[in-house]
Parts: C-alpha cells; structure tokens; sequence
RNA sequence: GGUUCGGUAGCUCAGCUGGAUAGAGCGUCAUCCUUCUAAGAUGAGGGCCAUUGGUUCGAAUCCAAUCCGAAUCACCA
C-alpha cells in the first residue's frame, strides 16, 4: 500500500481507538515535512485539536505513540513543533522500498477500468495548423496516454470540419486566382497551399468590400453584397444539393489538406482510431428532435422551428431545429455524441476544445442529460485557453498565425545547432542525429506547450525562442541521457543488499514513491502539466545528488549498488513520465 | 448587462479540498569542469499573492464587494 495512504488510515484508526472519534482518512492531512524541520512527513493536528477540546501537544503525544506502535519498523520517530506532528520514516522502509520497485511496474493497475473516448484535433480544411492546434493536439494526446498509462481503455478520435461556407471560400478563391496551380506544381504543402486562398479570398473580400464602402454603401451592407461572398454562399448551396463539379473540387482540395495534415501529424506523434467528417455527420440528430419532442424536452414554436428551455437550468433557450428543418451545430453534436457512444459503448468522453465554447459544452451535457443519453454524465469538456502572441490573438483570415510546421522546424534547427555546437554526440549516424534532433525539438515544444494549467490561456513570444535550460524538456532529457550514461558504464546488475541511506538518496526515494498518485492527480483534473512539473522537480533532484554523490566510484560496493537502482528507477520514472507527454528520452545527448 | 474564467518576482508560470519563513524557471550578479555528460550544480538579489472588508487559532488559498483583463450570451461551426 501506499505509504500515505497507509499514514492517513492509520492515523484515523489511531484517533478511533485513543479518542472514540470517527475521522476519514481523507481528511487526515499528511504532507512532506518542510525542509526546516526534522522528518519526512507531516499531519496538521488542528482539525482534530478542536474536536478533542485538548491541546496540540497531548493530542500530538499520544497520536504520534500510538501511530508508532500502530507501524512498527516504519515510524522511527517523531517530534510536534506547533500544532504539526512531524513522522521520521525509517531507512530500512524507503531501503526496501526502492529494492522492490520494478521498473516496468511504477503505476499499479486500477481496479475501475473504463472505456473513455478523447476527441481532439478538429482541425478545418481551409487552412494549415498552427500553434493553437499544437497545444490543443499535444493536450488530447498527452490525456489520452495519461489514461492509458492508468489501464483505461481509450479511443482517440478526431472530427474533422470539413465543410461549410469558409470551405468554399477558399475554393472560390481558388477557381478565381489559382490558373490550375495545385500542390505539386508549385511545390507547397497542400495544406498550405489551400490555407493561402483562404487567406486570398479574404484579401479579395475587404477590397470589394472597401471599394463598396467608398461608393457610399454602409459596412453591413457590403459585406453582403460582395460579389466573392455571394459566390461562396452560391458554392454552399451547389454542394449541398449534391451539384458533381463542386463536389470533385470540394473532394479535390480535400484531398491536398489531407496530405498536408497527414505529414505534420506524423511529425508531431497525432494519431486517431477514428476520424469523423462533418460532412457525414452534419446531418444527425434529425431522429434525436423528434425523440426530444416526444418526450417533451424540446418544444416547437408556431414558425415551426425547435426549441430547448434552458432557464431554469440558469442558461438560456436553445435552438436545436430552424425552421427550414435543418439542424444546428448543437443538434449535430448531440448525434454525433450518441453516434460515438453506440459505436464504441464508451462511459465516458472526454472533447478537447478551446475555453470559448464552454458554453456549448455544457449545454451540450445538459440536453443529452435531459434526452436521457447513455453515457451522458461521461461528457467532459477538456477546455484550454488560447495561445496568444505579444500582440494579441492570432487570426488564420490576417495571416498572423504561427503556423505549426514552421514552429516545429524552427525547434528542430534551434536543437540542431545546440546539439553541434556542445559536440557529445560526434558517434551519431547521421540518421540517429536527424532523429535525436526531432526528439529534442519536439520534446522542447511539447514540454513548453504541456507545462502550464490547460484551462489557461498563455502567451508565446515567436521573438524569443522556446528554452532548452531550466524547466524544459530538454533539461529533463539531459537527465535521463546522463543517467543512460552512468549506466552504461556501471553496468545494471544489483545484488548486494543496502543498509544505510543518506538524506538525498530518501528525498530520491521519497520522490519516486509519488509518481503514481501525480498520475492519479493528472488524470483526475484532465491536466498533463501535473505530470510535467512532477518530472522536472524529479530531474532536478536527481541532478543535485548527482553533483553530491558519485555512483560509479561510491564509497563501497553496496553503496554503489543502491545508487545504479535508484538510477535505474529515476531513468524509468522519466522516460515513462515524459512518454506520456509524447516526449521521447535519448539514451545519448 | 447576465454567465464563466483569470490577476502571485522584471518576464513565463507553480502553489488554491485553509496550515510552519509564498516556490520554480528565464533574465541579472557571483562561484564550480585533471573525478560518472556544465543542455548541469551551488549561492545572492528580486513579492503590499489586484484592492478592501469578512470568516478562522491560522487566508495567496474560503466568502462578499470593488477594480482590471479574457471568453461567451448566433437560426456560424
């Protein structure tokens, strides 16, 4: 059992039997001693001072008596300073410990497996991706390993925008501007490539739009009646009644973005089990109005159009069906909700999307709630905030995006450079450095997209380029490189039996012993950058005993043989930390 | 205006189910490579935790009000 775990239903058992009062072990406070004080872990004893009506010092006696005798071999000692009964654990526990611990085993299996879904990505085929797309994949990704790594079972999936007005935008623009270019003949990525009439068609726009304007038409005006906007909307409508040129360029155009999306998600380490098209799915939930009516949870306005009653709820009345018969983006996601949820019996989804439509999310678990929706509860909204530039936000239609492929490049040769200009790897293959330059520059990327509170927006400056020191990812590759590195020349095999153990070697076993409750936190509130932070204080520990104590000439063999294990588990505990984060460690850097 | 989320060191961020003297990284300054990888370590400096009031033995953390910022309140997706 965990040793926390074990303190805190210890600790309550020990106040039932001295006191005749029932306290869970979950309100039992435990947490790391501060360095200031003697001992490895501390309760706070207020909570319970008061309810006993005696003081901290009594109470902390003969709790901490009792908690002794309660854990022979593994309290030593301890001491009260102030109402907080510091617990010295001893030796021989963390001893046995680290000497049991395998390192293919550092999480224990959960005993609730569910089947959890994580859609994210949901890129649109009008435009290449860019950096908030980065944080968004690398956040559905990281979750779902994260969820893995506890023995879920989880479905990636990705649901792609892939119609719609902005759709035929770029495609107007490029029946308009093109003269029969495509990918290949002007040597661009097809993503990029359809992304730059997106951008066109918006050039093309505001021009016809200004040239309106300055003929004394009001703004509002013209936006309408542009001639570039009228095509587009023009275009919709062909594709929706099934007209065949505009659904081969429709399907051409596609099929470039794809190519394009195919090679930055190989890049970046995305994939899905499924992948759904809007364009296959706008149309569900056609069947769920109808139920809803029926069962009197929606309701029909006299111009025949549906409605959801959200008021009492606190939010508003929602639209679910207009009253052409179409369905709304709502009504869309709440099909696919249940499309997904049959298709794979999930208990629970997980969407990742940004924070403005948190809204919708939570309408969405509303109505699915109300329609009584297997799986309803399941629905979580992993909502992240916006990478933002210096200047503010990043706009696709303006062009001021940091687009991804260009920031993963530039990583790339920034951790190129590094790499050559530090000469520890002049042994490389050129195929092994070509690959330990994506490790680092991706790994530099993720870590900086991952650290941080999802629910937080965050600012990336394109001016200063992303760290390779400090709380990087790269600083913790280091570490484990450098471990591989002792490793390689002390060999793996530990036999002797340990005896002693210095401060820094427990605070290592001390931290270790964590890993799987920070995986617990981390899957729990969605948030990989649990796991990131949890790494890096891991790394940086492990560098301070390092600079301390030597393993390969320690000071006797059994010495010796307890540092290579406590290597081992460190080495272990980072790669499979930071594989979750879909970062790579090099045995070499 | 309603709702939601933010405001912590010069900068980027932890800490928020109340607990001991508020922590990292970057940047600044100073030390440490003839001993396991210096992408490292050690130290210094840097704070009215937005403001005010409240609850409490104890508040960055909880409550209320105020100020500042963002998102949303579409028959767009």
């Amino acid at each position: 059992m965990n040793l926390i775990t074990n303190l805190k239903e210890s600790t309550a058992a020990s106040l039932q039997s001295l006191y005749q009062v029932t306290i869970q072990p979950d309100q039992v406070l435990v947490n790391a001693t501060k360095p200031e004080f003697e001992g490895d872990y501390t309760i706070v004893l207020f909570a319970f001072v008061k309810q006993l009506g005696k003081s901290p010092d009594i109470v902390g006696n003969e709790l901490g008596a009792a908690m002794q005798k309660a854990l022979p071999g593994i309290i030593t000692k301890y001491n009260i300073v102030k109402g907080f009964l510091n617990f010295t654990i001893s030796n021989d526990y963390w001893l046995a410990y680290i000497t049991n611990l395998k390192p293919n085993e550092l999480i224990p299996a959960i005993t609730k497996k569910r089947k959890i879904m994580v859609e994210y990505s949901s890129p649109n085929t009008n435009k290449p991706l860019h950096l908030g797309h980065l944080r968004n994949n690398f956040l559905g990704w990281s979750i779902a390993e994260i969820l893995k790594l506890q023995g879920h079972e989880v479905v990636k999936t990705c649901i792609v925008n892939d119609r719609g007005i902005h759709i035929c935008k770029s495609m107007i623009a490029w029946q308009l501007f093109a003269n029969g270019a495509t990918p290949s003949s002007t040597h661009k990525k097809g993503d990029h490539f359809v992304g730059d009439y997106y951008v066109k068609y918006n050039d093309a726009f505001k021009a016809e739009v200004a040239g309106l304007v300055s003929g004394g038409m009001s703004q509002e005006l013209a936006e309408k009646e542009a001639s570039i906007f009228k095509a587009a909307q023009e275009m919709l409508l062909k594709w929706e009644q099934g007209d065949t040129v505009t659904l081969d360029l429709w399907k051409k155009m596609n099929a470039w973005v794809y190519e394009g999306f195919d090679v930055t998600y190989k890049k970046i380490g995305s994939d899905f089990f499924k992948t759904y098209y809007e364009s296959n799915t706008y149309l569900l939930g056609k069947e769920l109005v109808e139920e809803g009516l029926a069962k009197k949870v929606f309701y029909q306005k006299e111009d025949s159009s549906v409605w959801i009653d959200l008021t009492a709820d606190g939010l508003d009345e929602k639209i679910v069906r207009r009253k052409d018969g179409t369905s709304v983006y709502m009504t869309q996601d709440i099909g696919l909700a249940q499309l997904k949820q049959k298709e794979f019996n999930t208990d629970a989804s997980i969407y990742v999307v940004g924070d403005e439509q948190n809204y919708h999310f939570k309408v969405l678990k509303l109505i699915c709630q109300k329609l009584q929706q297997p799986a309803a509860d399941g629905i979580y909204h992993l909502s992240y905030g916006m990478v933002e530039l210096p200047t503010g936000k990043m706009k696709s239609r303006e062009g001021t995006v940091v687009d991804a492929d260009d920031l993963v490049d530039e990583m790339i040769a920034i951790s190129k450079e590094k790499t050559e200009t530090l000469g520890k790897v002049d042994d490389f293959t050129p195929t092994q450095l070509t690959e330990l330059y994506n490790t680092i520059g991706l790994g530099a990327l993720k870590f900086f997209l991952l650290r941080v509170d999802p629910k937080k927006k965050m600012i990336f400056n394109p001016e200063e380029s992303i760290d390779f020191h400090g709380f990087t990812g790269p600083f913790i590759q280091y570490t484990h490189a450098r471990i591989k590195s002792i490793l390689r020349k002390t060999g793996t095999t530990v036999s002797l039996t340990p005896n002693e153990l210095l401060p820094l070697e427990k605070q290592l076993a001390i931290e270790l012993s964590s890993f799987p409750a920070v995986v617990n936190e981390a899957a729990e509130n969605l948030d990989p950058s649990k796991i990131a932070i949890y790494t890096f204080n891991l790394a940086k520990l492990f560098n301070t005993f390092y600079a301390e104590l030597s393993i390969a000439n320690a000071e006797s063999d059994v010495k010796k043989q307890l540092r290579i294990q406590l290597g081992i588990l460190t080495a272990a505990t980072i790669q499979k930390a930071m594989s979750v984060l879909g970062i790579a460690v090099p045995e070499q850097m």
